[in-house]
DNA sequence: TCCTCTGTTGCAAAGATTTGCAACAGAAAA
DNA sequence: TTTTCTGTTGCAAATCTTTGCAACAGAGGA
């Protein structure tokens, strides 16, 4: 998978550089929704002086070339997952911060409205939806 | 209008500060898709003391009493408009970082969906869809 | 092989945002 | 009026993220 991957960079005439492997490599192994610091914290015990601002960078760049899919979680941070073939989105409860995943095929005909309507794409690797799920919404009462 | 949110304040057990009054009227004043800084800057001219901390603090506390209404714009970043009787929400150009509104009906079967399938209640003053306008798509060319 | 060109990194500094804590300020009780 | 109680603020420090810049590194041409 990671020599598709590489194979992919090189194509567009980036560099898989040792810091890039160790990165992917870490989120793939920390699952979904990583943090640049979970990142940090595993890459820094094997390659010490790798730095924070590399874990940013790179993990923007694996974001641009849709390696990796930014999510937005609550108090407006992002975390990282791997971008699947078919993408999904999530629903952030802003009580529990806990994060549902919503399929694709949900979002598909809205997606399709919003084109028609406003020509404007949505990104489908980045929704993220906030609001309150079914066991806080009852506790907050609103 | 602004008695009528100090009323509603006060109603729930909160203070009505100079410094809050100072934030509410610069929001008012620079109109949509305000940022912090800006805020600070607007205010800090009448209040030279009155610090960014506090400038955070209100701008979210504003917000949770739905007040104002937080945006998630490009970049991760939030700015803040006041919350209007009848939400809006926004798609964010990822390649121009330019704001489209859109307006509360086209959510609003959508979010019934949402409610009858996954249980969840989208808080509906922060729905932002990034990806790329009219504009920006053809020559992303994605 | 050597040179060059450009993508990439590390470091340090800047910028943005949050947090802890002591001090302050109104409102209600005494 | 005085006391008390709690919400709020300012300051400074911590945290998170981005940016500028010089140095490094691999690919291709000479």
């Amino acid at each position: 998978m990671t020599t598709e991957i590489n194979r992919q960079l090189r194509k567009s005439g980036y560099r898989v550089t040792p810091q890039r492997q160790l990165i992917l490599d870490a989120v793939c192994q920390l699952g979904d929704h990583v943090t640049p610091e979970a990142v940090y914290a595993q890459v820094h015990g094997t390659a010490p002086t790798l730095s924070r601002a590399t874990v940013y960078r790179v993990l923007h760049f694996l974001t641009e070339q849709r390696i990796l899919a930014m999510v937005h979680v609550a108090g407006g941070r992002l975390v990282y997952e791997m971008a699947g073939p078919e993408p999904h989105h999530h629903l952030v409860c802003r009580s529990c911060d806990g994060l549902l995943e919503l399929p694709h095929s949900f979002l598909r005909s809205f997606r399709r409205a919003m084109d028609a309507q406003f020509d404007f794409e949505i990104d489908v690797s980045q929704v993220s939806f906030f609001g309150h799920c079914s066991d806080c919404r009852d506790s907050v009462g609103a």
